[in-house]
DNA sequence: CGCAAACGTTGAAACGATTCATTAATACGA
DNA sequence: TCGTATTAATGAATCGTTTCAACGTTTGCG
């Protein structure tokens, strides 16, 4: 059985379909009697609105895309849960598109949104697909940048200026009389790997007699991170550093793991250790690690409000939103 | 300006609107030079469909409506991964509802999925609200709960054996020899718990001079656990148990920690430790952690497939699906 | 009492696609 | 050459809303 339409529902109470409608959205501009009716009515057929049609007239819809790299992530499903939350306080919902780093997955969901008209599309891009953005904003579907840096004058972009994250972790370092830093890095083709390495070489450079070293993982992994530590549990003391700096908590908690486990280096008294992101875990580690903080609900929450902001003014410039990230001292540089 | 419509692209071709629609949908219906006429004119006007107008007319939608309890949770947000990558298959997206626990904005969720016409809801309901979810099911969309046991003759469902998870564990303890057995709770409203503390007492009364303790924690977190490893240290050697089993793998990761760090008893060979979903950090604990493992993308996928069986065949009968989950030893138990 | 304003209700048009009965054009065989 | 298939293309109807001009009724006021 077909579920009821307004039209169902305006025949059983003796109105006209204007009337119906106009019970629903404008309950003021029917007397009481009939709306009573109506409502009624509504009650009897269990009659659930069409937001599909409601849509097709309005032209609009009540949906905003969002495209993660990868939703097992915590730092993208926490701020994916920030995203829903705000949209949710305007009524709309999220859909949620997780490409996996997959550039053919991310065309695929570009495509499937704009077919479902969303409103705006929250994108934290794979590749560089800056000319199928800007084909999507020309055919009036709003795009935001997400953790990717700057769209320029053409899209919106909220992101984190990882530059000022390395410098701050690595300053911390110095700060404490460490003067032999090692980056452990991830794969370079990341430009979040690539920023926090340049934050972390400026720090270095401003301290005379500070070396910097880097040693590069293959990964964004704890398993990463161990390979790492063990490298370091194996070297002669004079050739180790004092100071760590990883390029995300996971590489940093393996690399903790590897130390704690075999015992000849000490945290922090030996090594002092600093992490990236930090995600819940940093906080309850063997060693509580010191982590530079992301703000990933304020990012989530800030894509909804710039795309809010482009839909209520179609004519407003876009905007690019950078948070600072914040130092979060723990015992890992604090014995 | 608005979007080009069907209509833009026919008069633009020289053609009639259902042909437009015929090339869209069944192209073998027309002619190559009139197809390619209007592949040409669909290019140049950089036309895309508009699928709130198709599913206006179609009756359906493509996407299915996911509700999870909380998507931070690494056990939903790989649930959801999964149940995304299903409907990507067959050309659906799934939108993501968060319920973070709370009874309203889980109503919240249904209603508007409803006025959606999504195909279906995949649910792992807060509270009771069958009432709510039969009157969907009669208006024509299909409910399929997840991560809940059984919805009788009225909802599909796919879950995972609890009790069965509790038991596997603890037999595990017992089978190397452990006898004082301790059970480190959390909430038990939270029906996983309760199951899995009726399987470990099932597993503990079948050995003659096994004891089970229950260890309650207020809480399924990290930092909870280490609060019942601060107790257990303090604790005289005769007392204290020889093999723990924890409701779910952050509480284990606690405790690991806290025994850990305090260095007073070892794991495995003072207390044997097994925590419950093998998340990712329960094999890169600094004890690697032997735990249960539930099949959390099966699940996303079977609730998709439930979902397409009763889409496919409105008349066929309601499934549950069961799965049995699966130990996995690591070091904290086998030293 | 008469007129204007205010109020409530109506019903047709529109949104953009799909469907399908109908018509037009072409091909084929006798 | 004619009639019949076959193939293409047409365009109106439809899906379920919202919008809005038009209309009828009531109210208020002089």
């Amino acid at each position: 059985m077909r579920p009821a339409s307004i039209k169902d529902v305006a025949s059983h109470a003796g109105v006209a379909v204007g009337t119906v409608s106009n019970v629903l959205n404008y309950p003021d501009r029917v007397a009481d009697k009939t709306r009573s009716r109506v409502l009624d009515s509504i009650a009897e057929l269990g009659f659930v609105r069409n937001d599909v049609a409601r849509q097709l007239r309005a032209g609009q819809s009540r949906t905003i895309g969002l495209i993660v790299l990868d939703i097992g992530n915590p730092f993208f499903s926490s701020l994916a849960r920030a995203a829903e939350d705000a949209a949710a306080d305007s009524g709309n919902a999220v859909v949620l598109g997780n490409s996996g780093h997959d550039a053919t997955r991310e065309l695929h969901y570009i495509d499937l949104f704009e077919e479902q008209r969303v409103q705006g599309v929250l994108i934290s891009p794979v590749a560089d697909i800056t000319e199928r953005l800007r084909a999507l904003t020309q055919r009036g579907t709003k795009v935001i940048l997400v953790d990717s840096p700057a769209g320029g004058d053409t899209f919106s972009s909220v992101s984190v200026d990882d530059v000022s994250g390395g410098y701050l972790a690595t300053k911390h370092l110095l700060g404490l009389g460490r003067r032999r830093i090692a980056f452990v890095a991830g794969p370079q083709r990341f430009h979040q790997v690539r920023d926090r390495l340049a934050g972390a070489t400026r720090a270095v450079e401003e301290v005379a007699g500070a070396t910097l070293e880097v040693l590069q993982a293959d990964d964004l992994t704890v398993l990463a991170g161990r390979g790492i530590g063990d490298g370091l549990v194996g070297r002669d003391r004079g050739s180790l550093p004092d100071g760590l700096f990883c390029a995300n908590d996971l590489l940093a908690l393996g690399v903790m793991q590897s130390l704690t486990m075999l015992r000849t280096l000490r945290i922090p008294e030996d090594v002092a250790l600093v992490g990236y992101d930090d995600i819940d875990f940093a906080a309850s580690a063997v060693v509580p690690l010191t982590s530079i903080r992301q703000p990933t609900a304020l990012i989530g929450r800030t894509a909804v409000e710039l795309l809010t902001e482009q839909l209520s003014d179609p004519a407003a410039r876009p905007r690019s939103v950078v948070f600072k990230p914040e130092l979060v001292v723990r015992a890992s540089t604090n014995g």
